[in-house]
DNA sequence: GCACAAATTAGACAAAGTCCAATTATTGAA
DNA sequence: TTCAATAATTGGACTTTGTCTAATTTGTGC
């Protein structure tokens, strides 16, 4: 993962790197996706972002995680037909999720290898290939 | 795949040997998803099961499906985060995932195998493990 | 300051899915 | 059969996630 410090200045070198417009909002939804917690949903964003003092409405939350996926500064994460999740790591690397409790983990794809994968169609490229671990707790009422 | 043959008696036993008691709205929406096409989304069943007549509501195809999966008889895939489509075959198996069209294949687990999964936390157990491989035409607009 | 473009916004809208109270179907005992 | 008890189905209201739009605000350069 590239390695990212949190303040206002890296940030914005970061946004216009990719060739993004630092607006204020831009800058306080990276500085969530980018601080401590990763995994999270748009609705989490927004209330993150809006904790202090509202000042980000829930269209520019959306707009700005769309735009920050095309421009490959973050990636979406598929586990819960609820939501989606936002990753700002985009390193190829998987998630286990926690089936229980909706907590999404990384798996680093350095010591992970997959083999067997069929070859496409012609005319057809990979995009990427996910891995999911589902888990749960071992008994589902005792420990 | 269990081999079932898709006629009314031998959907009615499969349900029954699932504990399932089979209600001809029940038989319906088995027959579609135990007929040729696989990996339908709810929407799409609801279509067809009332393309000839109207006999089925939109809250009975989504209170069947759940049981359907609680039972284990069908499972979701989640690959595209507008709907969940879901999957008669409940064999481990991986999917590709045109992202273009929305198409979903199926991946034999027979050849395919992952190595270096990192171990779970104590008292957690797998449920699954999803591989899900997005491909897409090369070239974005020739062929 | 002024003009122009880009970004943000509130709120309407859409789609997937759940919930509920009322109805209808199934079951099985008499 | 008939009947009562139980289980399943239903329309439609509701919730949630996400998109869209037209109006406003902000930012930038002159
Ligand atoms: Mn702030
Ligand atoms: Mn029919
Ligand atoms: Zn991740
Ligand atoms: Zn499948």
């Amino acid at each position: 993962m590239e390695a990212i410090s949190y303040n206002r200045p890296s940030l914005t070198a970061l946004l216009r790197r990719h060739g993004i417009a630092p607006t204020h909002q831009r800058l306080e939804i990276a500085q969530v996706l980018f601080g401590r917690c990763h995994h999270l949903s748009a609705d989490q964003i927004l209330a993150r972002v809006n904790e202090q003092h509202a000042e980000t409405s829930k269209a520019t939350v959306y707009n700005t995680l769309n735009l920050f996926c095309d421009r490959g500064l973050i990636r979406e994460v598929i586990v819960d037909p609820k939501r989606v999740f936002y990753d700002p790591n985009t390193d190829p690397h998987h998630h286990l999720y926690n089936v229980d409790t909706g907590e999404i983990t990384d798996i680093h794809a350095g010591a992970l290898s997959v083999s067997g994968l069929p070859e496409l169609p012609p005319g057809m490229v990979t995009e990427g290939v996910d891995i999911i671990v589902r888990m749960r707790a071992s008994s589902p009422s005792v420990g």
